[in-house]
DNA sequence: ATGTCTTTGTGAACGCGTGCACAAAGATGG
DNA sequence: CCATCTTTGTGCACGCGTTCACAAAGACAT
């Protein structure tokens, strides 16, 4: 989901296709609920049911990690999970700044799930001059003017970015410059990035109408207003047209 | 992103594809922008560019909608919005209803941009009886026995989950049973719905190590410890050990 | 009308992702 | 050591999504 000019040309990273590495983290997931069990081996069929996916396709995912399977058997539970971190880079400390610390960067502030994985919020930075100082999870807000420090200083690679719309891009901009190569971003906005930058976007809104689609199929699949295929379109350059498609507005003028 | 049984045989719902309807909210957002300013008409190329995507690709997602464009003009964008938003079902009023009120869940109650479009927060919903009454974003928060009631009051039909993954489930189950039929989860579980209920996911800590991921690659493209083969991998049968699952994990006994 | 110029709509090629189905690997038991 | 049984790893086919490239549609000028 990488936005902007963050294309993905070759990105097939080193072979390892990138549905696979966005599946990773579920495996993950499964694996160390199960390590918390002390279970010590897992059929793909166990564990692709944990995960939510075909047992083919894990096996298929695990192929490109390597062959770390024993047949008849199954996955070692501890052994994939170090294999898999290792792989995500979760063996190392990712230190994350959160830019704009309002209601949604708050909460992202008090989530537990950052620490969880090697993630470490190095520092909380919003433009309020009134918030600085002001802790939030027990983290100090700082400044936007101290945001090219922070960012050299703890060697912050990945940005987060909870400010309203019109401010992201700019926000965006100052964390490139600073150094900052991946970026997740929670405001409605397309962000333009130079080559070598990730991008990925969180937008609840889009989800929420993508739901609204489907349960709009649902419910009028066939007896709501109007037909299921949409009315033939009149095309407009002269309105005075027969425009009224079934009890539509938007007429417009060339 | 449906996950659990949610399957998607051919949920090519009416001829348009998922990829594309996944597409629309961002054109939508883009035609709303020009809206706003008064622009009457958008190039495919010009659209494409502020929704940050290949011009050719929305040309393609705009013709399943019908023939919307005219030739050597471009999109009328006030028709464009009204038909995208037809198409999404934004022309009608979908109630939403939030459980789990903590940090997350405020956030999303306080949001704005749900009412931007057709949803509305028709309750807010939380298992912690010393939270019921406390309004929340104007809302008064409701008990979680209200739940069913609330929901076929309302004909509420989207669900979105705010609780910590180990209620996540059982929330989902009882959505779904008082009718809820699309449900957004923000608990990293893996939810089971029956076929029918579409479930989206909204993950952070995925997020994160997805670009933590990519962040590795680049970063250590050569220098890094370790090569980019990965060691032979040790085979387990006999685990004998639970798990000191501390920090350092696998070293595998053979 | 006719010609030119712009931009759409789409046919076709391609590549990626998914899932089936099975041979091979290896564990386990005799 | 051999037979059997379980489960992996993957070759293969198929379908979806993306992109290119271009003919056709229509605006606009003359
Ligand atoms: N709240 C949600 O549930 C939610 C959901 C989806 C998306 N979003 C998006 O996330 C973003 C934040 O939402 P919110 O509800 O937290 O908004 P908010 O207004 O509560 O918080 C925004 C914060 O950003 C700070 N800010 C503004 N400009 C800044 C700048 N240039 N640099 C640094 N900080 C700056 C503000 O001081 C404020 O504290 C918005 O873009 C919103 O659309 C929010
Ligand atoms: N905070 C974040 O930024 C963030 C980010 C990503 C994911 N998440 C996930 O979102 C969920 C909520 O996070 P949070 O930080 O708001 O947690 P939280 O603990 O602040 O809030 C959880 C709320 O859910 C309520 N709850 C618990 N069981 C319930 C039940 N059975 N029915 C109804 N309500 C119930 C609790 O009373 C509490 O108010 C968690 O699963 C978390 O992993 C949070």
């Amino acid at each position: 989901m990488a936005t902007g000019r963050a294309h993905r040309p070759a990105t097939r990273s080193r072979g390892i296709p990138e549905a696979t590495v966005a599946r990773l983290p579920l495996y993950l997931r499964a694996l160390t609920a199960l390590s918390e069990r002390s279970v010590p081996t897992v059929s793909s069929e166990e564990l692709a049911a944990a995960a939510g996916v075909n047992s083919a396709k894990l096996r298929k995912d695990f192929s490109y990690l390597g062959s770390y399977g024993t047949r008849g058997v199954g996955y070692d539970v501890e052994y994939l999970v170090y294999q898999i971190s290792r792989e995500l880079g979760l063996t190392q400390d990712w230190p994350v700044v959160i830019v704009g610390i309002g209601n949604l960067g708050a909460a992202l502030a008090n989530y537990g799930g950052f620490a969880s994985r090697g993630f470490r919020v190095a520092a909380l930075i919003d433009a309020d001059p009134s918030m600085a100082g002001k802790p939030v999870a027990g983290i100090p807000v700082q400044h936007t003017d101290e945001l090219e420090a922070i960012i050299r200083n703890d060697g912050v690679s990945i940005g987060v970015i909870a400010t309203p719309a019109g401010a992201a891009q700019q926000v965006c901009d100052r964390l490139v410059a600073a150094g900052v190569t991946s970026i997740l971003n929670f405001a409605p906005t397309v962000l333009s990035v130079p080559d070598g930058v990730d991008v990925r976007k969180v937008d609840l809104s889009i989800e929420l109408q993508i739901l609204a689609f489907h349960e709009q199929r649902k419910a009028g699949e066939e007896a709501t207003s109007g037909g299921a295929a949409p009315p033939p379109p009149a095309v407009r350059t002269r309105p005075a047209d027969d425009g009224p498609d079934g009890e539509v507005p938007a007429v417009m003028p060339a």
